[in-house]
DNA sequence: TCATGTGAACTCCTTCACAGCT
DNA sequence: AGCTGTGAAGGAGTTCACATGA
């Protein structure tokens, strides 16, 4: 046997991992060591060897990791070795701009088809694509056998749209509409909601102007004043 | 006092209950309970009831929350008393997006500069600003003051560029280059890589394909054919 | 000698369950 | 009676530190 059951946390990992290995491969870096790799990652070195051993890895004590062996181990724990197709819903500034992006390509994901509700934005091509009627949704996703659904959408059809998509097949979502989305068991969803992103910077920046809240993780150990 | 320390894990769903209360308030409700509130976000009740003791939130015990009163306690929570100002690096596709985007103005972020290296670029105006020379990066973050930037640069010179946002005052950092920046202590990065978004996706996917590895959560408890 | 692999300690987060107010 | 607030229990993830093997 080799993988048993790798924890969310380093699964979540994994993809930076590789994106640093390809890094290292394209210099021609053969070996390298889990200081190494978890100083290009921002990581810990004791993490990354943690993360690895689940793969089974193969590092060589004293020696290392082969690049070229670890990538290939992490992309098949990261299912890269299948085609994996999937379809992006909502064409509006955001669905366009992940129409044209190239990191899913990069990595092997293959885009069989865009989907928007406005006429006016039906017909029109991006990236290549022809964009469709939402209506055909389930038609394309079941000729094409999408399993992963990319939904940028409105808020308010967020949920319908992605109930749909699940009743079609597909078993992962990456949501970008300002409401979180419900699924069934068995389906899984990430959330990623910009906005928040930038509040949650927000939060920290209230911090260092001295606000009453969170531990500010001063330089210098600060007698406390009220002490 | 009113807040002590808020854990990372709490700050990162802040945003999400702000939403859905956002959402309540739209619909008239005035109240709401940890139950309801929830169900919106996706959440156990008690984690809520957690998250929220931590701002001091001042539920009622038999009654519930009051919406209007959270909304303000965790909108004050998160910094959004104050305006902030936020500049974006790299007008490319995803930053195209990102500056017509509408999510970071509804939540009171302050678009204040556009920046690309591209001649072709400068000079063109994208949701209502002009794309500036990102030469003069620092003169404009200086003279905003313009705490939070947006990284969307191609990985080659996101590091780089991330340093001189760091030096010229930046202290939160949202980074969607394909690279991992590096920050001195004292500064925030938030990483979203959609790509690996994809692939952490991918992952299970190939779980549900039957492939050697982690535990999928079957609907039944099956007994282990193993025992 | 060197860097991995890994049990164990530790820290952090989540869930539980009920006391405490309204 | 109802729902919050919260210590305590439980679970998960990270770090430590050293045995292990090249």
């Amino acid at each position: 046997m080799q993988v048993r059951a790798l924890p969310p946390t380093t699964v979540a990992r994994l993809p930076g991992y590789l994106r640093s290995l390809g890094g290292l491969a394209s210099e021609g870096v053969l070996t390298t060591s889990s200081e190494q790799l978890a100083e290009l990652v921002g990581a810990s070195p004791a993490q990354l060897r943690k993360d690895l051993s689940y793969l089974g890895a193969g590092g060589r004590r004293g020696v290392g990791y082969e690049v070229d062996h670890l990538r290939k181990q992490i992309a098949q724990a990261l299912g890269m070795t299948e085609e994996r197709r999937f379809v992006i819903i909502g064409i509006g500034n955001l669905g366009h701009a992940l129409a044209t992006y190239t990191g899913f390509s990069d990595r092997g994901f293959v885009l069989v088809g865009l989907f928007d509700a406005d006429p006016e934005v039906i017909g029109t091509t991006v990236g290549g694509h022809a964009v469709q009627d939402v209506a055909h949704l389930e038609d394309v996703v079941t000729a094409a056998d999408a399993s992963i659904a990319v939904v940028a959408t409105p808020a308010s059809v967020a949920q319908a749209t992605t109930d749909r998509l699940v009743a079609a097949g597909v078993t992962g979502v990456l949501n970008f509409a300002a409401r979180t989305v419900r699924v069934p068991d068995g389906v899984d969803v990430r959330e990623v909601d910009l906005g928040s992103e930038l509040q949650i910077l927000g939060f920290h920046a209230r911090q260092r102007a001295g606000a009453p809240a969170a531990p500010v993780e001063s330089v210098e150990p600060v007698p406390d004043p009220t002490a």
